[in-house]
DNA sequence: ACCAGATATATAACTAGGTATATAAAAGCC
DNA sequence: GGCTTTTATATACCTAGTTATATATCTGGT
């Protein structure tokens, strides 16, 4: 096993390690969705989120709430809409403006999702970072080791096995 | 100020919120970098210090100790060797194999940034990061709460005004 | 009413990541 | 030596971010 240079940058590179954290756990977490047989763009899940509780939002709004820039929302919507997540529309009383909700289907499919898969998902990350104690960096070490120990779709599967009782 | 749905998603968020904070961090240092007056690929620096350290090396070797994909690593080196970072050849004893070295410029250019640069880079990382205690998600929290509060130009003005004795 | 400035979103251009596969070269076996 | 399998990297295709700019629309002042 090569050694990991990034972990040696410390502070140096950690924006850089968070990155290959995020593709890690976004990969991780389709991989465990799969698994449940479900499909579900696990990576949009925040939008798809946003629109559930915000109802009809528009595009700048969604971006804010986001965190992240336009161009890429609307790219993000674009392709939702392509996949029947979502429909958009625009504004009656202001042209600019885009309009996207959630598609019938999309809202049953989530709600199905909040009760058989996102809980499966947040046991497996929470329990992901459940080790180590130290600073951010620590933290960060200790979370990049627990998930190549064991990825995301490992942990749901032990939950799984332990019944009821378990991960809590 | 739109709320942050990333936040209240918690575990469920998690990859969507490091690759954020991970763009925003490595916005944040080429900035700082720039304010230095310095001419340096920031994102790229993970993979330059690999090379300083190994010495030549070949591109799956990089993938490795990176932790990310080849393909990628492909990409940048390619990318590297255009802007003169890098130079690569062909080994003579496998010809599937490319070895890649800095540049005599390069090296030159890195040594002066790990005196100058880099520590600059560093000490306002970890000033973001000082905040917090609490589990990983309060420290990601917290991480973006500073980084929003006070970006790492910021905090490196604020360092080089306090005098010879600020940071340590 | 007209116009300048502001605003919402689309589009362009670029970066940086992934997985899958193609191509070439090396290694190993018979 | 010949053939099959393995290995290293390039390439294809796709995703998801950014900043900058274009286009259309709205708002407010005169």
């Amino acid at each position: 096993m090569a050694e990991d240079i990034l972990r040696t940058l410390g502070y140096l590179a950690l924006g850089s390690r968070m990155k290959r954290l995020g593709e890690t756990l976004q990969a991780q977490t389709q991989a465990l969705v799969a698994d449940t047989g479900a499909d579900l763009p696990a990576a949009q899940y925040p939008l798809l989120e946003a629109l559930e509780r915000l109802g009809p939002t528009k595009i700048g709004v969604l971006a804010a709430v986001l965190g992240v820039a336009q161009p890429g929302v609307t790219r993000m919507v674009d392709k939702l809409e392509a996949a029947g997540w979502v429909e958009t529309q625009r504004d009656n009383d202001d042209r600019r403006v885009r309009t996207v909700r959630l598609t019938a289907t999309a809202a049953r499919m989530l709600d199905q999702a909040r009760k058989d898969v996102w809980p499966t998902i947040e046991a497996a990350v929470a329990d992901a970072c459940a080790t180590g104690t130290g600073p951010l960096l620590d933290r960060l070490a200790a979370l990049e080791d627990a998930l190549k120990e064991a990825p995301l779709a490992r942990r749901a599967a032990a939950g799984r096995k332990g019944g009821e009782d378990g991960r809590s």
